[in-house]
Order: C-alpha cells, then sequence, then structure tokens
DNA sequence: TTAGGGTTAG
C-alpha cells in the first residue's frame, strides 16, 4: 500500500461507521470477505476469498458502500488486486451515484493501468458529460503506452458534444485506422454517430457505405443522422433499403421512422412503421407508443393518437403532452387545456406546448396567464418557453414583461439561442422600441435569415424604410438569401415611405434575381405602395393582371388607397370585391361608411348601416391595450369597466381643455354616424386610443413613454391628439395600430401623416 | 469484468 494513498483516500472516506439501514448485511459480507492477509496461503485458490467480496461490490448500491468496503480491502491489502480495483474504479465510473473524483483517486493509486481500466475511466468521464477529461485519460493513455482497444473509442465517443467532435473527431477517426479497429462494428457505429453529432453528414455516410458489416444499430444510426438534419425523405428511403436488405427494424428504427413522419406529416409510412407492432414484429414500449401518439397527432389523427393513449399501460408526461401539443395544434385548444388540467405531472415541456396552442389561436393574454402560472408552479422555463412568451409580449405590445424577460434569460442562464434572439428583435419592434432591437441584433452571436427578416420587417414598420433597405443590401452582400417573407418586408419599407419605383424594381427583382415567385401577398403590397402614392388606376390595373385571384387583402390595399385618396366610386367597387368574398367582413361595411360620411353620401351611408342590420354584422370593437406595471390593460370606446375610470375621464376632460387652448379643434370627419356635431365630438373623445392616453398620463411618471396598442386602424382625429399630446405633455406616444407604428414626438409623427 | 441507436415544444 502506498502512504500517499492512505492519506487522500482517508481525506475523502466518510467516517468509518456502518449507519445505513444496509449495515447488518454489509457488516456480515465485509467480515466475510475481509479474510486476514496472515491467513492466505500463496497456494489457496484466489476465488475462495475474491467471491464474497465480488458479491459484495455487486450489492454496493452508494457511495458511502463503496468507501466501506474500500476500507475493509485497504485494512486486509486486498486492494492493490487488478480485480478489486477495478471494481472499485468501475462502481465510480458506472453507478448512477458514482463519484468520478474518487474514481480519479483511485486510479492515481496504479502503477501501471490496464487498457481495461483506463476505458472503464472513459466510460464514466461520458457519463458526466465531462468528454474533455474523457480526451485527457485518452490522450494520458498513449503517452503511458497503454494501447487502446476497440472498447476504447465507442466508450470516449459516447460522450461527446457537437463542437468536441468537430475539434477532435476526425484525429480520433486517424488513431482508430491506425490502430486497426476500423473494421470493428462498434468502432464504425460510434463513428457514423460522431460525425452526424457534429454535422459531418457526408463523412457519416462515408462511414456507414464503407462499411463491410452492419448490424440494425448501423442502420438506426444513419436513420437519427437523417432526423438530425431533417432529411426526412433519406430516413423513409433508407427504412425501404432496411427492409429491401431484410434487415428487421427494432423499436429504435421505427421511433426514428415514426419521429421523421411526424415532422414531415407523412401519414403512410407512419402506419406502415405502426403495422410492425400491430403485426408483433416489433414489441411495443413506452417510447415506441409515445412516437406512435405523436406521428399520429401531427399528421392531426386525433382519434388514432388517442386510441394509443388509451390502450397504455403506463403513459409519462411525454405521451400526456404529445396529446396536449396534438390538439393545440389542431386549434382545439380547450381541448388540450382539458388534458393539460388532468395531467399529474407537468415539466416544461407540456406548458410550453399548452402556452404555444394559446398562442395559435391568438389568445396572447390567456398565454401570459399560464406562463404565470407555471412559474408559480416552479418549473423552470427554457428558451422554447421563452420564445413562446416573448412572442406573446410582441403580440399585446406588453413591452415591460419582454423587457422583465430579457433580465430573466440573463438572470437564469436561459441558452440564448438564436430563435431567442429573433424572438427579442421581434419583441422590442413590435413594441415600437427600434434602438433596443438594434442593439440585440448587433450582440447576436450567431445570426440567420429570420434574423436578417425580422430586422428589415422591424424597421419597415417603424417607418425606418431606408435602414430597412439598407439592412436588405447588407444581407445581400452576406450571401444571405432572402425568402418571401424578407421581400414583404422590402416591399413594405418601400410602402411605408412612399418609394414607389424602388418598390416596383424590388418586385422585379424577386422572381430575376431569386427566383421567388410574388405570392398574392406580395401583390398586396404592391397595390399598397401604388394606392398609397395615390396611383390608384395603377393599382387597379395590378389586380387585374395579377396571375391569381385577388383576395380581400389586396383589394383591401386598394379600398384604405381610395379613403386616403378619397375616390368614392373606385372604394365602392373595390368594398364589393370583398364583400363577395366575405360578406361577413364588418370593418369593410365601416371602411365603406367612413368614406361615405368623408363626401356627407349620408343617403348611401344608411344604405349600408341598414345592410349590416339585416345581415346582423357588427362592426369589429376598436380596441386599445397599454401596458402598465407589467398588467395589459384593455379599454374600448366608452370603456368605464376600468377600475380607474373616474380619473382616466377627469383627466380626458382636463386633457381635451388643454388641447383646445392649444388649438385642437375636432375632425369629425371619419365618424359615420349621420348625427349632430356634438354627438359626433362626443363619440371621438370617447375612442379607445384616447382612454388609454389619458390614463397612461395619470399611472405613468413624466416623461416616460405611453404605449399603445391598437387592434385597427388609428383614426385621423386620435392620430391628431396624439401628436398634440406628446408636444403638450411632453411624452412620447407609440401607437401600433394594425398596419404600422405612430411614433409621436414634439408634435409630429414618424408616418408623416401618411398612414 | 467493458460497446453503439430512440420519444414531447420554437
Amino acid at each position: 500500500m502506498q502512504p500517499s494513498f492512505v492519506l487522500k483516500i482517508h481525506s475523502l472516506c466518510s467516517p468509518l461507521t456502518l449507519s445505513t439501514s444496509h449495515s447488518s448485511s454489509l457488516e456480515k459480507m465485509i467480515s466475510m470477505a475481509s479474510v486476514s492477509p496472515t491467513r492466505i496461503s500463496p497456494h489457496s485458490h484466489p476465488r475462495s476469498l475474491e467471491n464474497p467480496l465480488l458479491t459484495l461490490f455487486e450489492n454496493c448500491k452508494s457511495m458511502d458502500q463503496l468507501k466501506q468496503i474500500h476500507s475493509q480491502t485497504i485494512k486486509t491489502g486486498l486492494t492493490s488486486k487488478p480485480v478489486v480495483q477495478n471494481k472499485i474504479v468501475a462502481f465510480c465510473c458506472t453507478h448512477e451515484s458514482g463519484d468520478m473524483t474518487y474514481a480519479r483517486y483511485m486510479f492515481d493509486t496504479i502503477p501501471e493501468p490496464s487498457v481495461f481500466i483506463c476505458n472503464t475511466m472513459i466510460k464514466g468521464y461520458s457519463r458526466i458529460h465531462l468528454p474533455e477529461n474523457g480526451i485527457s485519460m485518452y490522450l494520458e493513455m498513449l503517452r503511458r503506452n497503454v494501447k487502446p482497444d476497440h472498447y476504447t473509442f465507442p466508450f470516449l465517443l459516447k460522450g461527446f458534444t457537437h463542437d468536441i467532435a468537430l475539434a477532435c473527431g476526425k484525429q480520433l477517426h486517424g488513431h482508430v485506422v491506425k490502430y486497426g479497429f476500423d473494421s470493428n462494428m462498434f468502432v464504425q457505429n460510434s463513428f457514423v454517430h460522431m460525425y452526424s453529432l457534429c454535422g459531418l453528414i457526408d463523412m457519416a455516410r462515408g462511414v456507414f457505405y464503407s462499411s463491410q458489416i452492419r448490424d440494425v444499430v448501423t442502420w438506426n444510426v444513419m436513420l437519427s443522422a437523417y432526423n438530425r438534419i431533417k432529411q426526412f425523405d433519406e430516413v423513409r428511403r433508407l427504412f425501404y433499403e432496411m427492409d429491401k436488405k431484410g434487415v428487421s427494424p427494432t423499436s429504435v428504427t421505427l421511433v426514428l421512422v415514426l419521429s421523421a413522419c411526424s415532422k414531415s406529416k407523412d401519414l403512410d409510412i407512419g402506419k406502415r412503421a405502426h403495422e410492425y407492432v400491430k403485426e408483433c414484429k416489433v414489441e411495443p414500449n413506452l417510447i415506441l407508443e409515445n412516437a406512435l401518439i405523436d406521428m399520429y397527432a401531427a399528421c392531426g389523427e386525433m382519434d388514432l393518437a388517442l386510441g394509443i393513449f388509451r390502450n397504455m399501460k403506463t403513459r409519462d408526461v411525454i405521451s400526456w403532452t404529445a396529446i396536449v401539443a396534438g390538439f393545440a395544434n389542431a386549434g382545439e385548444v380547450d381541448l388540450a387545456r382539458r388534458y393539460f388540467d388532468q395531467m399529474s405531472e407537468r415539466d416544461y415541456v407540456s406548458w410550453t406546448a399548452m402556452i404555444d396552442g394559446y398562442l395559435q389561436m391568438n389568445r396572447f393574454k390567456e398565454a401570459l396567464t399560464l406562463f404565470r402560472q407555471m412559474q408559480t408552479s416552479n418549473i423552470r422555463p427554457d428558451e422554447f418557453t421563452i420564445v413562446s412568451v416573448l412572442t406573446a409580449c410582441a403580440h399585446l405590445g406588453a413591452l415591460e414583461l419582454g423587457e422583465w424577460i430579457k433580465t430573466y434569460i440573463e438572470k437564469h442562464k436561459i441558452k440564448n439561442d438564436v430563435y431567442v434572439g429573433n424572438a427579442l428583435i421581434d419583441m422590442y419592434f413590435k413594441c415600437g422600441n427600434v434602438e433596443k432591437a438594434q442593439g440585440i441584433f448587433k450582440e447576436m452571436p450567431r445570426i440567420d435569415k429570420f434574423t436578417w427578416t425580422a430586422m428589415i420587417v422591424g424597421l419597415a414598420i417603424n417607418g425606418r424604410g431606408e435602414e430597412a433597405l439598407d439592412m436588405f443590401s447588407e444581407m445581400l452582400k452576406v450571401r444571405i438569401a432572402p425568402d418571401e417573407i424578407t421581400y414583404i418586408g422590402v416591399l413594405c419599407a418601400c410602402t411605408h415611405t412612399g418609394m414607389v419605383d424602388s418598390g416596383k424594381r424590388f418586385f422585379a427583382s424577386m422572381t430575376t434575381q431569386h427566383g421567388i415567385k410574388p405570392n398574392v401577398a406580395h401583390y398586396g403590397c404592391i397595390v399598397d405602395l401604388l394606392g398609397r402614392a395615390g396611383h390608384l388606376k395603377e393599382a387597379h390595373e395590378v389586380i387585374k393582371n395579377m396571375p391569381m385571384k385577388p383576395n380581400s387583402i389586396v383589394w383591401g390595399a386598394l379600398l384604405g388607397a381610395c379613403r386616403v385618396h378619397k375616390d368614392a366610386e373606385m372604394a365602392e367597387m373595390a368594398a364589393k370585391q370583398i364583400l363577395e368574398l366575405e360578406p361577413e367582413n364588418g370593418a369593410v361595411y365601416v371602411l365603406l361608411c367612413n368614406i361615405y360620411a368623408a363626401c356627407n353620401r349620408w343617403e348611401d351611408l344608411r344604405e349600408v348601416r341598414q345592410t349590416m342590420k339585416d345581415r346582423g354584422i357588427k362592426k369589429t370593437p376598436g380596441c386599445s391595450l397599454i401596458e402598465m406595471n407589467g398588467i395589459v390593460n384593455e379599454f374600448v370606446a366608452g370603456d368605464q369597466s376600468h377600475p380607474k375610470s373616474t380619473d382616466i375621464y377627469s383627466k380626458l376632460d382636463e386633457m381635451t381643455r388643454d388641447l383646445k387652448i392649444a388649438g385642437y379643434s375636432p375632425d369629425t370627419s371619419e365618424i359615420s354616424l349621420d348625427v349632430g356635431e356634438e354627438d359626433k365630438e362626443s363619440a371621438l373623445y370617447r375612442h379607445s386610443e384616447k382612454l388609454a392616453i389619458a390614463f397612461g398620463l395619470i399611472s405613468s411618471g413624466p416623461g416616460v413613454t405611453i404605449r399603445i396598442v391598437k387592434n385597427l386602424r388609428m383614426c385621423v382625429d386620435c392620430h391628431r391628439v396624439a401628436k398634440l399630446v406628446s408636444n403638450l405633455y411632453n411624452r412620447e406616444v407609440i401607437v401600433r395600430d394594425k398596419t404600422r407604428f405612430h411614433h409621436f414626438r414634439n408634435g409630429s409623427c414618424s408616418c408623416k401623416d401618411y398612414w
């Protein structure tokens, strides 16, 4: 025994007391094993000594017990025996409670470690996800002339992360060839897996196709490689190839194939995979059943998904979550919620799936409520949850909560990946905070097509058309290919800044430069671009000549332009086109009313109102959101339901008085009520934006920016009031309406009164 | 005495 070892071990060992519940049996076994060294004759058979000891190791359950056994072997001098050393190291390396520091101390006592014990050490480091230590161990082996064998590499590679694999995978592959293990199937499989992990799919494919012997695991590793890079066609093709070569799939094969079917919504192959289970060719297990549920749910076959779910012997949180996500994705969010509420255990994925369900149905406030409940349940959100919550904040214009989330990410070290960055950019832009969005962009270590697109669209809707187009040319400079959404942003930038000629050029270059066929939304943008600039006839020509049937958005763009440029005749035509497509579209009736009101065509206006009444069509009520102290407050016109309603109305009175002194007179041109001026004014006075502004003024300190989200287009009078408020009270007012932002500062608006 | 592959949400 080496003295240094005694010191090290004693500093690690807990006191030698047998206090655990297993102590009595343990004590007995130790007494059987601790044969005094003096009694061991050189001729006695070693097994007589080792058998009880081996049993002891086999029954060992914890590090405490291991340390007790270890102490006994020290006392009895058995600790220098390789079999004992191996057992102690193996326990530390493989048992779930095993301590690698202890393993290392033990390892350090061995003057000439075997390849077996080195392999075990590497396996241990991989188990606790310390691949760097695995590599060090491997290098130490080489230094000490311990030749690796065909076990070494599978153990080593198992712990690899993407980065480590990329850094030293190829070099290790060279070693494997040098040592002659490259024909070993286990080693090959490990390398296929490792190459797929670090994204070197060609290398993975190379090893796969050059291998002389393959078993089902080889195929499975290759299937998972294609899944990882989302080449689901290849998964299908390989599944067929396996079948043709007579390789029987295992449950893992089916899970991989089902996962691909789920993501590519391939019900046919999914059902074929299910057949193997139904024909008893593959024994189902929990993971396989979960994969089946997920596949059916993803393909919208909730009845089949529920069929599997109900017949399962045991279900786990994943089974439940797959059902919740299935209903959520099918738009059945209330049904999803019913299953969610029945879950006995929910993890962060379950919560996120449910939050996403609300997002999909545009029920953003409920999404945020659920997020708050998630936090009181002490479930830690991850980056997926964060993206969902930021999306909800973006829609609601909830900047305070969005900022809180940003702090949360930093404080709790949530993985700040490109998705999170993109969501933050989107949130800041949709809350009207251009500078902060730009700040996030500058700090992102990795950006993708979606980042550029978020920047271009965000700048465009915030009235920064030139900057949006600068961004676009930068994007092209770094050779990121734009997609159809990017072009929506580009055209929107041109529209909001009145750059008609540039807009037309970009529209043409979509096809010629990037092979993107304009869709109906792009035609909508072009009509908007021409229409807003007053080229109503040209806009109409575009509609007449477009290759697809114009939808209500395209006609709506023309109708909006007719309103701005007061062309009642063309407006009527456009409105009628929309009403043919969507006879229930309340907003169009309202717009038509606005136009008739603006040209004093009261008779026509009354007729439209009568039609609305006859058809039972209600206009979408205008609604303004304003966040204060993390709570989203909602106002509709004439709202008196807010707890601070009295204060809000008295502030509104005061505001109107102040504004009138400053020269304000109400603009009733967009009020479509055929009533006296006084009633029109009183209707205007109670618009939801004004209530929200008054609430903002009384609820925040001087100089604080007031941010409002409006569900419809902002009316001319509210626009005028907001301008005056920004000047009179020295407040920046930011209103996001249905299509764009209005940044009111010092009496003027970023939209240049053109919206 | 030692090996390799898998399920849920952006």
